[in-house]
DNA sequence: CGCCTATTTGAAAACCGTCAAAGTATGTGG
DNA sequence: CCACATACTTTGACGGTTTTCAAATAGGCG
């Protein structure tokens, strides 16, 4: 039976993981099975809000593009995330655009649909505040960093970030890099080479891995003395 | 009775104001009124999540501090808008401080009582999910922003935003423009001097007054053309 | 009037973006 | 298996926008 499969996957999700087996199958009855390849998109920034998904497998990168012409990378989500939830509750246009990384499997859920089960079940509405909460505490933290920090701070948070929550082997771009943090490609490359050097991380392509996390956190908190040396701890 | 001012003032807040009257006088039980002063802090990031509140008068602003000593100011709150939310879900501390603006009178839900609150009246938690919504929208809209756009358009579409929520006076120091757009104050003032050779602002002391709201849009949208005159469209 | 805070202005420099070009993996087809 | 195309990474030089630092001006409140 198809159900089984998809409640187990629902079983990995942060929002339903903790649901009783009466209100998984609840949940499954308006889950679809989708598949996508790589780079297609599930919805693009300003569409209307059709859907939301629920990730089985694969990567999903969700982003702004800005008058200019760049993008802004506002998240990567994994197995068991879920992308989508913020247009399910009003019925205005998704905020941002999902495109598949890799390839990826996706439970669909319509919006109608999750509206319903919201309504029909109290547990799920306090799971997924708890996720837009998460949501909205790690924006703020990315707000302060990109308007008060320098491009030296702003990577190593970032990396700090990213590795703390997939572990120390990071499987971005350099370009993707610059895209969540908000700076040049060039730049990122730059000051990669100095971590590199100072033996933070090591470098690949599409791939980099953090070897000292403790110096990266040293990093993040580095002010800059402008023309004193850092201070001899020892006298 | 105490309770039929608290329960008016309630009915004005975005979270509350849908409910039933018994559901109201449930939530009335478990606040408390309680005022400030100028420049008092509800509570400051890092603290222990310990209550959230409801403004009935005043204005409070919501900020995080960054390593350099600068400060991020993430959203300006006044009446019926509620703040703290964000650490009401989880026992993690404040991610950022509210002070008071002027002076304020609000109502205080302790964290407790407010999660016993969502769990007995799902009705609450999905209007809690809609302002977290909401502001996670803001929240991604300026990291958009101030990463990728400059300090004209970021300051313009500040504005924009500002007056469409609050009314064309804009009750702000130059320095508080310029926490809001992770600028520094001199920058502000200086493109403020232009808006207002534009004639798009008058200035007064913590004071900016929006006079041409299409002004602002035309700046907040002018793309830089670094060669080239904006293209001909009657070809 | 005097003090404190907010606003304004100027000049120099830092930081990062832009542009251009070369180098290096990865995969594909012959 | 090699040649080639493609995409990603790297490096360098230059310039622009914004910050920084310093100092002067103006507004409000006792």
């Amino acid at each position: 039976m198809a159900d089984e499969e998809i409640i187990g996957i629902l079983r990995q999700c942060e929002v339903f993981a903790s649901l009783a087996l009466e209100d998984l199958t609840d949940v499954a009855a308006v889950c679809r099975n989708v598949r996508r390849a790589q780079r297609e998109s599930l919805f693009r920034e300003g569409d209307p809000p059709d859907s939301l998904y629920v990730i089985a497998d694969g990567r999903i990168k969700i982003l702004k593009h800005s008058s200019n012409g760049k993008e802004l990378i506002v998240g990567f989500f994994g197995k068991g995330e879920m992308v989508g939830e913020v247009a399910a509750f009003e019925d205005r246009p998704y905020p941002a655009s999902a495109e598949v990384v890799g390839e990826a499997h996706l439970l669909r859920i319509e919006r109608a649909d999750f509206v319903a089960l919201v309504s029909r079940r109290p547990a799920i509405a306090l799971r997924v505040m708890t996720v837009l909460n998460d949501r909205l505490r790690v924006a703020h933290d990315r707000l302060r960093d990109s308007t008060t920090e320098r491009a030296t701070q702003r990577i190593a948070r970032l990396l700090l970030m990213l590795s703390r929550r997939i572990g120390p082997v990071l499987p971005f771009s350099r370009e993707e890099l610059g895209q969540m943090t908000g700076l040049t490609t060039e730049t990122v490359i730059r000051e990669l080479g100095v971590f590199a050097s100072a033996g933070v991380v090591r470098s690949g392509r599409r791939k980099l891995v953090v070897v000292d996390p403790q110096g990266l956190v040293d990093l993040s908190e580095t002010d800059i003395f402008p023309l004193s040396p850092p201070a001899d701890l020892s006298s």
